[in-house]
DNA sequence: GCGCTTGTTATACGAATGTCCAACAAGCAA
DNA sequence: TTGCTTGTTGGACATTCGTATAACAAGCGC
């Protein structure tokens, strides 16, 4: 009888991705508090040592965790668009629904975020990635209200106002389910639209 | 000569207060990760015993640190107001001006607030705790929208918007100072409650 | 001045943390 | 099959964490 592999190796971008990916599982289901280099290892299952070998820290792992999610939520945002057509006003009310429907708008999410809020006032390249991350929402989203006809001139603010409406009720849904409904956040969203345009 | 006591005896309410200000001030210089049992009571010139006598753990701390810091924020804000007098709508936008000034809108109290929002979705009478905070804080300003003569009918989802604004705004003032000025927030919350009314 | 209450200290404890490294073995190349 | 590269293991390591507790002393009441 041959001796089961003790161990499998894996492409190193594979094992990395794997990682990331147990790394989010992690944060949603335990929290910040529960996250650790080795609960993300026994997700992953494999050995703590690992880690440490493939990202320079457990930050490094956390900042990379928030590329990865925030990555697959604008994946999901872009799907919403797709299926929203070619009317710029239709792509616009699609972005913010599925900016408040699962799985973007999900508590479960919510750890990751702050987990990386958290480092972002002490570690210098993860403000930079910030800042990149959240230039690259808005500018999405200036070029939507471009699409609908806003003068360029007034796109600057009416981004950032947006941005920081979806932002405050994404945070609060996530936080509280009950204080509000997706819907009406929806409705609050293309209320807000409908005034700027 | 005699000896100088090695501690002073102080009245539990100060004594708690004065570990509530130490811990605020630990998490506003070092951050979520360099906030600990130790940490506070070393700021606070006190023995590491002394927290768990006075709180049911560190997480109570954090908890009552939250209500303290949102507390003074409320502070602020109310001083502004009565500096604006009595114009319903000066009121208001002293109201969002005061949210984007210092000492509200600081990095120092990002920290405090991610502490808190970190133990929200594993802590019940934590999560209870900020949906009576967060309902306090909107029903503040849909009575402010009911002075400026919004109809009732529209208190609730107009005051939901502008929380919202605000602490989208207030959130990404924080996180990176450099994205837009606390001037431009205030024009854009403004701006809003103009299109509002 | 004395005793008692209790706020306070100092330390101990076990558990958990992040980091590191020498040994191991999987699996390709020869 | 043999050898070698290197992904991987598993535990050691020094800290640090939160909590608990016995001894201590500050300062009020008498």
């Amino acid at each position: 009888m041959r001796k089961s592999p003790a161990f499998t190796r894996a492409e190193p971008d594979a094992r990395r991705a794997s990682l990331i990916e147990a790394a989010a599982r992690v944060l949603a289901r335990d929290g910040v508090a529960g996250t650790s280099v080795r609960a993300i290892a026994l997700e992953a299952g494999v050995s703590p040592g690992l880690v440490n070998h493939y990202f320079a820290g457990i930050d490094a792992l956390v900042a990379e965790t928030y590329a990865h999610v925030e990555a697959r939520v604008a994946e999901a945002i872009d799907a919403a668009l797709d299926v929203a057509g070619t009317d710029p006003r239709a792509r616009l009310d699609a972005f913010v629904t599925a900016s408040f429907a699962p799985p973007v708008a999900s508590g479960e999410l919510l750890a990751t975020w702050i987990a990386f809020w958290s480092l972002v006032r002490s570690r210098p390249e993860i403000a930079r990635q910030h800042d990149e991350q959240y230039a690259a929402f808005r500018a999405r989203l200036e070029a939507l209200l471009g699409d609908c006809g806003l003068p360029s001139a007034r796109q600057r603010h009416a981004a950032i106002a947006i941005t920081a409406l979806i932002d405050g009720l994404w945070l609060e849904l996530c936080l509280s389910p009950h204080a509000f409904t997706a819907a009406e956040a929806g409705e609050i969203a293309r209320f807000a639209l409908d005034a700027l345009l």
